[in-house]
DNA sequence: CAAGATTGACTCTTCAATCTTG
DNA sequence: CAAGATTGAAGAGTCAATCTTG
């Protein structure tokens, strides 16, 4: 096999194992979630996630916010609001700012009943086949580290040029 | 806010953290990713993925075995062979096992060439926005926690039942 | 001209149906 | 009939272009 490993060409086994099970994992943690919610609440993965981010900011947002806060393109949050809106779960209205380019995604009754109806699923799936998985003790762990590269990465994405010397990760768009 | 927390209807603080870092990373990390390779090295993430695969298992796998590696389905695993044929990147044969049904794809040089142009941006790519923001005394905890995960999620796709007293989770399809 | 949002064309991915072999 | 693989149609997602407002 042709290996440079220890060359800094190839990830080390330790690095391997963390990227390949990372990537199996959320890719199949997304299949049984978005399985799940089709089949038993008629919501697609991205239409809870909508849902869940419009409950937790007092039901209206901009979307521009909701793009960056579900990690979506501008074009995706417009389209998963106007199937929420053709079933009357969701309503776009001119922003309040009084900005008259900006426009807000506002949750309706209808929306949170839906909501109210998969939450507890989507809570125990996450739970049972994620977070139960990892274990108490090294789930804020867990947790501290997911955040770190999350927050790492959307400072890359902002195209931010990264304080720390030993990340010329800058190069990658 | 319409939360009931501590009840087990909704995640808790450590919970919702692991599992939103978790999935916003993910996907930010395959994004960075995939733009990259499509813009440096002419390889979407998924071509690059098979002929990783292909790599690791001396230049030739089941296209079966080959989906079940990069938790894809069998026919995207089919187109993904077709376009890295029709660049001479990859070839497929009738298995040798004898079986008439099974075919295998083969590495071809020129795929092993593409391979070791893009094999040290990849681990860079990997390295400064995942394992490096872990550090090294967390990253084996990491791994074995996202390994775990994604052995039991196999296992429940499979539709094993689950040994764990502590997992109902065979009830989401 | 820049920012927010939307549209249309195109790619990626999945699902159901089909074909072939065991 | 089951398993491996492929095909075609349809859904999801992205990008580039457009429109409107600041």
């Amino acid at each position: 096999v042709s290996d440079f490993l220890g060359t800094g060409r190839h990830l080390s086994p330790v690095e391997l194992r963390a990227w390949t099970g990372f990537l199996d994992s959320g890719r199949m943690l997304e299949h049984v979630l978005a399985n799940h919610l089709a089949e038993e609440h008629q919501l697609s993965h991205r239409e809870y996630e909508v849902l869940v981010r419009l409950d937790g900011n007092g039901g209206r947002m901009r979307m521009t916010t909701l793009a960056q806060q579900i990690v979506a393109s501008g074009a995706l949050v417009t389209q998963t609001i106007v199937r929420l809106e053709d079933r009357s779960l969701v309503q776009r209205e001119p922003a309040q700012s009084g900005d008259g380019r900006g426009v807000e995604a506002v949750l309706l009754s209808k929306g949170r009943e839906a909501l109210a109806e998969s939450a507890a699923d989507h809570a125990a799936i996450i739970r049972t086949l994620l977070t139960d998985r990892i274990g108490g003790a090294r789930l804020a762990d867990f947790a501290d580290a997911a955040q770190s590269v999350a927050e790492h990465l959307r400072a890359h994405r902002r195209g931010e040029s990264c304080e720390d010397p030993d990340c010329p990760a800058a190069r990658y768009g």
